[in-house]
Parts: C-alpha cells; sequence; structure tokens
DNA sequence: ATCAGTCCGGACCGATCGGTCCATTGTTGG
DNA sequence: CCAACAATGGACCGATCGGTCCGGACTGAT
C-alpha cells in the first residue's frame, strides 16, 4: 500500500551539490538551485538532508572517504617503502590539481568560505586535514625519518600550497614545483639505507 | 552654499569592511552590516564605492598595499643581503598568522570566496600573489640560487601552506615548520658562500 | 477496480540580500 | 538671517535566500 521512495537520491543529490559547490563555491550557490538540477522537488532534498549546512558537511565528508579510496590506490603499489609512500602523496595531490574541473581544495574552501569553527562543513574540513597530517606523520615514522614531525608537517606545507597555488595562479605556476620541493624535504629527513652519510653533507649545522 | 562631504570617510569604511569582512568573509557580511558599524548611511557607502565587488577589491587593494609596506620595512634590516631576506620573507608571514585577528590569507580567502575569475576583489587577490612570486624570484636571481625560478615557487607554497595550515589547523599546528623548511630549501639552493647566515638558532636540523 | 497511504514537485513563507531614492538635515554664500 | 542646495540617514525596492507545506500523483494490498 505505501509508496517507496526512490532509491540512489541521495546519492544523485549528493553529486549534483559536488559539481556545483565544488565549481562556485558552497556558498555562492543556492538550495534552489541544487533542487532543480537535480530535476528533484525541494521536500526530497530536505528529507535527505536536514539543513544547508548538513548537505555541505555531507558533500565535504563524501569527498574525504574519495580522497581516501583513491589514495589508497595510489599508494599501495608502495607498500612497504614508505619513504616512496611520503613522495607518492605530495604527486597524487599535484596529479588532482591538473585534471579538468580542479577548483581548489575543497576542505581549504570550505574553511575559508565558513568561518565559524561550529560549522559542521568546516569541521569535517578540519577532520580531514588534521587526519592527513596523522598519516603523512605515520609515513615519516615509519620511514624511520629524524624528525618524522617535523617531516610530516612541512609536507603538509607543501601540500597546502600546491592547493592554494593552483586554485590562484593556476597548475602551471608555483604548483608544478611541489614534488621537487618534497623530494628535497623528504631527503633532508631520511637518510637512505645504502647512502648512509649523505644527509650529514647537507646538514652542516 | 554647497555642504562639503565629510572628510576620511572612506577610509573608515574600509576600515569596518576590513574588519567584518576579515573576520567573517566578505560573502557571509552584507552592506547592511557595514553601514550599521560604520554609523553612516548606505547612500555615503555608495557614493564611496559603486558596489559591494567594488568595496571587496578595494579592501584587498589596500591589504596589498599594507602588506608590501610592512614587508619592506622588514626586509630593509637585512639589505645587500637577498639570501637572509628570502628567509625573512617567511619569517614576516609567519609572525602574520600569530597576530591576534587572524583569520585565513585574504588573498586566499577572497579567491575561495570568489571564483569568478572576472570579480575585482578576486583579480585584485591574485595579482598581490602574483606580485610576491615575482618578488621572490627577484631576490633568488640576487642571491645567485641555482635555479631562481625553481627556488622562489618552492617558498610560494611554503609561504601559501602557512597560511592554509594557520587558518585550518591553528598557529600551532604545521604552520609552525615554515621557516624550517624555507631554510632547507634555501640552503639547497644557494651556494655556502651566499648562504643564509648561520647567527640565528634553528628550530630544527 | 478500489482506496488508503506515502511520496514529491513546486507554490509559498518570512528574512535578508545588494542597491536606489527621497525627505530631512546641515552648511555656506550673500 | 535667510535662501539655496548638497550631503545624509534610512525607508524602500525587487530578487533571492534557506526552509515549510500542501494537493495531486503514484503505489500496492485487497
Amino acid at each position: 500500500m505505501t509508496r517507496r521512495p526512490a532509491p540512489g537520491t541521495r546519492q544523485r543529490i549528493l553529486k549534483t551539490a559536488a559539481r556545483l559547490f565544488g565549481e562556485r563555491g558552497a556558498r555562492a550557490v543556492g538550495m534552489q538551485e541544487v533542487v532543480e538540477e537535480t530535476g528533484l522537488g525541494k521536500s526530497v532534498l530536505y528529507r535527505e538532508f536536514s539543513s544547508k549546512d548538513d548537505l555541505v558537511a555531507a558533500w565535504v565528508r563524501e569527498l574525504d572517504a574519495e580522497t581516501w579510496s583513491h589514495m589508497d590506490q595510489a599508494l599501495a603499489p608502495y607498500e612497504g617503502d614508505p619513504a616512496r609512500q611520503l613522495l607518492k602523496v605530495v604527486e597524487f595531490a599535484q596529479a588532482s590539481v591538473q585534471a579538468p574541473g580542479f577548483y581548489g581544495c575543497t576542505f581549504y574552501n570550505t574553511s575559508a568560505e565558513f568561518r565559524d569553527p561550529a560549522h559542521p562543513g568546516r569541521q569535517e574540513a578540519v577532520a580531514h586535514l588534521d587526519q592527513l597530517r596523522r598519516r603523512l606523520r605515520d609515513l615519516a615514522l615509519a620511514a624511520r625519518a629524524t624528525d618524522a614531525d617535523a617531516l610530516a608537517d612541512m609536507l603538509m606545507l607543501i601540500i597546502s600550497g600546491l592547493y592554494a597555488n593552483a586554485a590562484t595562479l593556476g597548475s602551471s605556476g608555483p604548483a608544478g614545483r611541489a614534488t621537487a620541493a618534497a623530494r628535497i624535504l623528504i631527503d633532508q629527513h631520511i637518510a637512505p639505507a645504502h647512502q648512509v652519510g649523505r644527509e650529514r653533507e647537507r646538514d652542516s649545522c
């Protein structure tokens, strides 16, 4: 007797929201436009997501999950070589800014658009960045970096800078130097097992 | 016979706009609120600035001028030592994120909030970042870096990453490693004879 | 075929957006 | 002291914001 909700609705909304929010910014896109683009009615959207803030948070969380999934795939071939994986994280980020449809890092953009620390979308974004930091630190520890925290944070700077510069000055600007910079920083903190003492010559302090 | 406009009005509006836009983001603040905070009427604001976009652009341009002024002061003591000046630029940025009332880099935030390349505020922001890149390159050239373009762009990554991380994870996060990372990259690109002086102790090595 | 019961498109709501305009105020030259 | 006129504060405008709600459409059990 009861009519059943159409399946896949939530994902369809999220896909549309990702496109619109990502391209023009979440604040610049109204809920009306999201509704029109999906072809659904407002009541459906507000059944799936309690508010716009909720939709923004869901969008960010979805991208968080996708990002880790893709990154795990990119890192898998170098399992057991954490130093190489550290560099691969940067290469992965650098490749992503070259892709068509890159309009800046969603996590950084969302933080810029929603300054209130209590905003659920911002919280998701910050949580993602914090997790990235932790993953880099774990890799740096596994790679026996002389100072794993320092190396992880320096690579965070490179990655964030890569995204920020790609979004403003384009992917052919400073963003193009990300992996080269990362290599220098990694070499500085990790001694190749077969080349002991190499970092000593550089490290004159 | 004719009544004369009150002087200093424009600067007063700009100061108020800078506070509100900087703290909560330009998109989150309405013109009505700017008007109320200044204590003036809307007609005055719209006589000085033709539109909100115009006000945003004027705000960014003002901050652009202030930034170069302050940076020139910070760099002046090291005139003739471009390698030291390169590091000083990063130190200057790192100090600025520690200041109370830091809510992220205005230039990156504005780019994130206004994605349309034609937006005057975004254009001002991009112009500022491009000029920063050029200044770094000029310093790198003067310091006889082995690859001045590469060094300048890598420092751009560090500075951008510093701002992005300070805005999201706080000034005690990865942002704290900016000068240390910059030192490594500078050392890597500048021959010992021209290297940064060692008078200051290093955070990590 | 019937009808109860759920779903959903879109009309609608008050609030707020950026921007305009006018009645009032205040100043200044004669 | 007054008349003339620019500067001003804030009422007001249409558009759009996020969010609610209802009447018709559709489903599935009988």
